[in-house]
DNA sequence: CCGCGACAGTTGAAGCGACAACTTGATTCA
DNA sequence: TGAATCAAGTTGTCGCTTCAACTGTCGCGG
């Protein structure tokens, strides 16, 4: 019970206090930001829609309305898909990548600084095998089903 | 960085999942939730409106309004604090004690179901001691008392 | 006694996300 | 082929959180 009430307080405050990094050095929310960290780090360039929603957790809609702001301020651009006239392909224009070169480094500050930093070594491993448990019950029954699983393999370079 | 991924899909989903399932089947949010069982653990049943902001990780502003919507469905009562002429005690009423008691069962076994019970004894003490850990970082002042703030300024080395 | 600053809390506007309804393109099958 | 069905996204609305500004109170120095 000790347990779960600290770990709600790191749900309540962690989030705000990556948003508040972000927005403040950056302009931009730390959701926009991972969705833009995804979408560079794609071979292509582009992503769908759906995968990209998959890939961030997040439900479409929500996916919808980011890209739609990120894609006023410039940062992404969609066009629909060649082969798949009801698909849509969300990619990073040269001003997103400006954005991201100049955010990531504030940002993985933030994250070292609050997270890696403050625990060790062990503890991140714990931290990403509960991590991995949770999802795997929280997933399914999530918005997203098996959206968290493409990284399940490599290690990632976002963040 | 991939702990950091997987985590940061934990931070995404599960204040959702845990939201929904009290919504649907309580009609209250988590965090109202929240207050109410802080509220309901007092010895004197009362508590002051910044002690109780402190309590639940949330800024004043939020704390107000959330504690307005609760006492307009009937669940708590505010009056001012006789001593204090600027301070505000907030009570759960009968209502909102009956309200408590209908929701809890749900809501712990949605936490057990998709956190307790997906983790072994040794994985939720380490996920205290990582919260612990990561809560010093970003609660600087304890997030138990006042000095809550939301983020203090670049301290750490870019990379 | 009065003014000034800090404290406790509230309010209103703006932004973001959830939910549901909708539009449009693909698929299935008789 | 053509209607029913499903999939991919989008949009509109509503509720919650945030931010800044505000009201009222306490404490203190002059």
């Amino acid at each position: 019970m000790a347990a779960w009430v600290r770990f709600v307080a790191v749900l309540e405050l962690l989030p705000g206090v990556l948003d508040s990094q972000l927005r403040r050095d950056s302009g931009v929310t730390h959701f926009e930001y991972f969705v833009m960290a995804v979408l560079s780090e794609t071979p292509g360039g582009a992503m769908r829609m759906t995968e990209l929603a998959g890939a961030t957790n997040a439900t479409p809609s929500r996916l919808s309305h980011v890209v739609a702001r990120l894609e006023e301020r410039g940062y992404v651009e969609r066009s629909p898909c060649p082969e798949n006239g009801r698909a849509t392909n969300a990619r990073l224009t040269e001003g997103g990548r400006a954005k991201m070169r100049a955010a990531a480094p504030g940002h993985t500050a933030a994250v070292r600084r609050h997270v890696i930093d403050v625990l060790s070594p062990e503890q991140v491993t714990q931290l990403a095998a509960i991590s991995d448990a949770i999802l795997g019950s929280v997933a399914p029954a999530g918005p997203m089903a098996e959206g968290y699983r493409r990284y399940d393999g490599p290690a990632g370079e976002s963040s």
